[in-house]
DNA sequence: CTTTTTGTCTAGACACTGTTTAGATTGCGT
DNA sequence: ACGCAATCTAAACAGTGTCTAGACAAAAAG
């Protein structure tokens, strides 16, 4: 498909082609089945190629990540606007969950921490930069201040609004959220209800309604 | 260690001894160092004789898996006593991923839905059986009927239960709540205090003091 | 007590994997 | 134009999970 034909002994561009190849790959086979040399294959190159531009597989796949990130901080970036409050907080949660189901192999990657370089500093600042529509909306929402370029300080507030976003995230790609229901496969929308249920529960609009606070908020 | 020893060319207690030593690798050097051939090795017997018991390496990691579930139901199952509303799952949850911190490896491999088979009926069983206790603290809160045994017409509040929990675990095993320091590092007692107040923000006990709800809520 | 049958396990092979080494080939700066 | 540095190949190494044949032992059947 994309196999980047050689024309000469040097590839050209091998470095950007073999992360296009590992994200096809991890696309269309999942984590668990990427393979460095599929990659390389893929590109049209040797086994040993990789190791030159990335220093290993890891270096490969911390890459991939890096871009997986600013994918998502992306879709993330947009996805409050106009909204306030506990509304954008859920935006942006519905968002993280749907990129996440949407993309699970790459989702997958993101949260593998043998298969990346969890202390490479462009990784590490995809990630703040993808967080940080959710760290502004968890501001917003509570009086907090923004939260710091590097993630010092950060507000215990902060992480309990990513966290919804995070553990909705693995309950769906682990396929619990079909699983937990009686029709096994649960379709994409009936699915995005589900969570926006969840959602609601956590936070709720105005003053809950009666049926939520019937016995104690 | 536990290498149990072959008195007789049968072994006896195969299918146990491999459980075992699957742990035990687990444990010490996580579901990445695991390899079936070495827990082959460590039960002293040959690469093939795993495959006849389990049927192949993700039989015998989904026993380790169920068995897993089964210590983080026990630990579950105190864990609210004589607790009430929102403060018992405040206690589930903080039980929930202080089992996730302190067994990284089999909670990054009850995750793994590559390694183990998610649809084995008494895996299936162990998940429900764990989870239990969360799904009757919600249900005891909000005033929910008790959950079926088989998961069935689950509801959304009662994933709500148990996202927060799934959520903090997994932050927590990925190394982001410590990464997301300044400190780099931080401390087990540290990291149980930033969970509980993670959780006073998701769950106030009564109704929540001033700062949190100043704007709105 | 023998014989058969059944369940266990071994030995060896197969097709892979990521990474290393030494060497061939090329483009670039001077 | 030449030398140097960068880039890629080819082959090998130590592993991996799984499959096939056959060796061995224990239990069941006669």
């Amino acid at each position: 498909m994309t196999k980047t034909k050689r024309d000469s002994y040097h590839h050209g561009d091998l470095r950007s082609a073999l992360i296009s190849a590992a994200e096809e790959i991890i696309a269309a086979e999942g984590v668990e089945g990427f393979t460095l040399r599929k990659a390389a294959r893929k590109a049209g190159v040797s086994p040993g190629a990789p190791t030159h531009h990335f220093g290993s597989m890891a270096g490969l796949l911390t890459q991939v990540a890096r871009r997986s990130y600013e994918a998502l901080g992306k879709q993330l970036a947009g996805a409050a606007e106009g909204l306030e409050g506990n509304a954008a907080l859920r935006a942006l949660t519905a968002v993280y969950v749907r990129f996440a189901r949407d993309n699970t192999g790459r989702f997958r990657l993101m949260g593998r921490t043998d298969l990346i370089e969890l202390e490479d500093d462009d990784l590490r600042a995809a990630v703040y930069r993808a967080m940080r529509p959710l760290a502004a909306a968890a501001a917003g929402t509570r009086g907090l201040g923004v939260p710091t370029p590097e993630f010092e300080r950060l507000d215990p507030r902060l992480i309990a609004a990513i966290v919804p976003a995070h553990g909705l995230a693995h309950l769906a790609t682990e396929g619990r959220l079909a699983a937990t229901m009686r029709s096994g496969e649960v379709g994409a929308q009936a699915q995005d209800t589900l969570v926006d249920e969840v959602l609601r529960a956590l936070w709720p609009l105005s003053k809950p309604p009666k049926p939520i606070a019937a016995t104690q908020y």
